[in-house]
DNA sequence: CGCCGCATTGACGTTCGTCAAGTCTAGTGG
DNA sequence: CCACTAGACTTGACGAACGTCAATGCGGCG
């Protein structure tokens, strides 16, 4: 997670570290409207992460797998103002924030990663702004696969073949899309011989295509 | 912009807010793809910031006002991944982020109040979310009405009225809208008796009735 | 005074949501 | 081990919401 440095503050940091939880499938790490008091470096397991509204509504607003950081968002209020809740059987690091700030003090290196995720999440929600506010169903779908396999490829798994941990529904509430249309357009993907999908399990078959749906050619 | 601290160390802050810079109606303050060095306080005006496709559509990710902070998007890869451009003249203040970093290392509520800024904007951004993803355009423009004069209120401007320093296409752009939708959807309404409009000068009429199209009432 | 960018409004089309029926799979208990 | 069930998924028919295209109006600035 950290980067090089030296031995007395990895020491430091490692014990930042120490402090493990497992979370079971359905469960939720946080919840909103609790007190903030850790940031969670997810080691094993998928999370989602919503938002929900007085009358029930609620939005998916990201998934987050292996060494990535969730929690950010309690940092403001002291609280948390999304919910975490694990897709599969997960394992996390709970990471004080207080230590991580006192830490971050003296180890620059560390106060710069700190900042370089808060900032990369930032970017990343552009990017689903973007998405959500101008793209059609298709290359939603497309963006989002293409993500996925991406970020699963970075640990390791095939750059083609993956399987998603969340439910059709919890794909559409990312996405800004019904269930059904995230069913029909996976449906016809495979029809177009982009994919083949077998429940949970997707393989590539056209990633080309499918990145070109995502950010058409320019036509000028 | 900082908290309650001691003298040196205002002195310091103040430092890194010296440096000021005017920005011209339509100029930019900084480009997707420019260096990042700094981040801006606005002190008079108002941008837009918004994020390009290569095949040329854009969306604009928010509004910023006087007091609020941009550019973190810049601070993961040390290049901006957005457009901030000022919708009318402005001034801000230029903020070298390398100094933000030395000194919030020595002063702890300069640390905690940046941390804020950063989570604060990933909080901003799930309610977008939310907005884009599950809001129809009555509820998307309620919602957004509301937030500006709110955040106006806040400044010392009226709380019913507002002169809206963006187009309708723009706006457009931020709630995932086409400029036609986001007309259509002020004359309804106006004709309801919800607001009065005259271009881009508003008058909120019936805020309570604003604020039941964003949160329906619980239906239980 | 005239132009140009912005806004409004109407007619029509497309995309996606809604409702409903039916299938498949995994997990459970007999 | 197998039948049963519940949750997840697929597919179709239909409709509503929003986008597209186009014509027109309005106001500010040179």
């Amino acid at each position: 997670m950290p980067v090089g440095l030296e031995k007395a503050e990895l020491d430091r940091i490692e014990e930042i570290v120490a402090v493990r939880r497992k979370v079971k499938r359905k469960d939720t790490l946080f919840r909103s409207g609790e007190r903030f008091t850790s940031l969670y470096a997810i080691r094993t397991g998928v999370f989602k992460t919503q938002v929900t509204t007085e009358d029930g509504r609620d939005q998916v607003t990201g998934f987050q797998m292996a060494g990535e950081i969730i929690g950010l968002d309690g940092i403001v209020n002291n609280r948390h103002s999304c919910d975490a809740v694990a897709l599969e059987d997960a394992e996390v690091c709970v990471m004080p924030f207080d230590r991580i700030e006192e830490l971050s003090r003296e180890v620059t290196a560390l106060q710069r990663h700190v900042h370089r995720i808060m900032s990369r999440e930032i970017v990343r929600e552009h990017g689903v702004m973007l998405l959500l506010g101008s793209m059609r169903a298709e290359e939603r779908l497309a963006a989002f696969l293409l993500n996925m396999v991406q970020r699963l490829h970075a640990r390791g798994f095939s750059a083609t073949e993956l399987v998603l941990r969340m439910t059709r529904e919890e794909i559409g509430s990312y996405l800004g899309l019904k269930l059904e249309t995230v069913s029909r357009t996976l449906s016809k993907f495979v029809e177009e011989g982009l994919l083949e999908v077998n429940q949970r399990h997707v393989r590539i078959l056209d990633e080309a295509e499918l990145q070109r749906l995502v950010n058409p050619p320019a036509c000028a």
